[in-house]
RNA sequence: GCGGUAUUGGUGAAGUGGUUAACACACCGGAUUGUGGUUCCGGCACGCGUGGGUUCGAUUCCCACAUACCGCCCCA
């Protein structure tokens, strides 16, 4: 036996069946995002390292541990995008997208795989892919809401239930800085008493220890100074602007004021939409998250440009949709199996086969030489509507035997009704139907 | 990067330190000549993740590695 190989680590095949639901997915966004008039934008699966390490932050998790990078041939420092917003706002500067003539905000949104170097598991891979939105160039909390409803929207078309919004704020630059010092200065006291982790997370991203998971710390950071209370008056107005929208459109959220992003390019509002699913383990998952991030068109060298948007993880949205036994619509179904009996035939149900194609409709023929009997099995097993037979004698007569499978009428039909109109031969030949 | 569990055919799986690796599903074939969901009969792992080791002998014991899954980290 020769050297078996198999899949890198983190990667998936996805295989007709599963492709179906993918497909589902993403045509159902398109159509939604199109409504919605978001246009798509295809940017490169790899970047240089800088438009990741200095847009995700350079200390994240993403950047220091997460990242493909490697060298090319010509010595480039190159990397495997890890999320999709920053390729998006590099083509967004270097194609001048700002400028006066384009229509703001700009509205884009993509699908593709990223990259993150990771511990594989179930929901998360490797090789990953989402599907983002992205739009540029206003201030209006208005437009955050759009993108929340757009990211519901999506999620409830696509048959997910029990879809919590968790909502939080970052507020701007003055308000994040003012409430990190004043996070530091409480947590500094209980030093020696945090996580291990968390001890690292003080300075590095105090903000991270709010969600820390050990126990200890969720006391501790229980009686921690809420972000909300640090906000300056227009951090403040723009909340609660977001708030009031998402309460004129019904949209129901939870603030959370413990919410954080492992992002260092989001500010003012951010949120996720979770899913209460044992697919994806105990308690709410996040399938989509996003948020507004100002500053990032700048940081890449564009105009004080703001941005929001938000990604979703198809392979944990796949998962829940499996979970919850969403209907994808099968639009592969068999109209027709023709058997051919016997070797000479085998040239008229090729014709034949072409020629149902050709009049739009799904065809398929035996091709392994098999007996009748095995091909009307299979033409079962396919749910072909017909079975249009032909074997020697009827390959004399010019005739083929064209079956309902549904009803088990059989009626012989001339070779030349078939290739001139074969839709009209089974609406008008059969007696039942 | 850390900790844990697992790895037998296309699938679900049973099983043993030693002649032919159970069973089921799926698939393929047959049940007198060319017609489909039932029934009956038959076929289907030269191999038990990979590589070493222990042993007279290992799929069964030991080690390493790989992969999957779970928890941590992190995140979509």
């Amino acid at each position: 036996m020769l050297m078996r190989y198999q899949r890198p680590k983190g990667t998936a095949d996805i295989l007709p069946g599963d492709s179906q639901i993918w497909q589902y997915v993403e045509a159902t966004a398109r159509k939604l995002f199109a409504t919605y008039r978001f246009d798509e934008i295809r940017t490169p699966m790899f970047e240089n390292f800088e438009v990741f390490s200095r847009t995700s932050g350079d200390t994240s998790d993403i950047v220091t541990k997460e990242m493909y990078d490697f060298k090319d041939k010509g010595d480039r420092h190159l990397s495997l995008r890890p999320e999709g917003t920053a390729g998006v706002v590099r083509a967004f500067v270097e194609n001048k997208l700002y400028g006066p003539e384009t229509q703001k905000p700009y509205k884009v949104y993509y699908m593709g795989p990223m990259f993150r170097y990771e511990r594989p598991q179930s929901g998360r891979q490797r090789q990953f892919h989402q599907i983002g939105v992205e739009a540029f160039g206003s201030d209006a909390p208005e437009l955050d809401v759009e993108v929340i409803a757009l990211g519901m929207t999506l999620l409830g078309k696509l048959g997910l239930k029990h879809l919590r919004l968790a909502l939080n704020t970052l507020g701007d630059k003055k308000s994040r800085d003012a409430y990190r010092q004043a996070l530091i200065d409480f947590l500094e006291p209980h030093f020696e008493e945090l996580s291990d982790d968390s001890k690292v997370r003080l300075h590095k991203n105090p903000l991270r220890v709010l969600d820390s998971k050990d126990k200890h710390d969720q006391a501790i950071v229980a009686d921690a100074p809420s972000i909300l209370d640090f906000l300056t008056p227009a951090a403040t107005s723009h909340f609660d602007r977001v708030k009031a929208s998402l309460d004129a459109l019904g949209i129901a959220y939870d603030v959370d004021a413990t919410m954080v992003r492992g992002l260092d390019y989001y500010n003012h509002t951010i949120f996720e939409i979770m899913a209460d699913s044992p697919a994806l383990g105990e308690g709410y998952t996040t399938v989509l998250a996003g948020g507004r991030y100002n500053g990032l068109v700048e940081e890449l060298g564009g105009p004080d440009m703001p941005g929001v948007g938000f990604g979703l993880g198809v392979e944990r949205l796949v998962l829940l949709m499996q979970a919850e036994k969403v209907a994808v619509p099968n639009d592969n179904a068999l109209d027709v199996y023709v058997v051919g009996i016997g070797d000479e035939t085998s040239l008229e149900t090729l014709k034949l086969v072409q020629s149902i194609r050709a009049a739009g409709l799904t065809a398929d023929r035996d091709y392994l030489g098999r007996k009748p009997k095995a091909q009307f099995k299979t033409a079962n097993r396919l749910s072909a509507a017909y079975t249009l037979t032909i074997g020697s004698q009827e390959l004399a007569d010019q005739t083929a035997n064209l079956k309902s499978m549904a009803t088990g009428e059989e009626i012989s039909v001339p070779l030349a009704d078939i290739y001139q109109d074969f839709e009209k031969v089974v609406t008008t030949k059969f007696t039942a139907k």
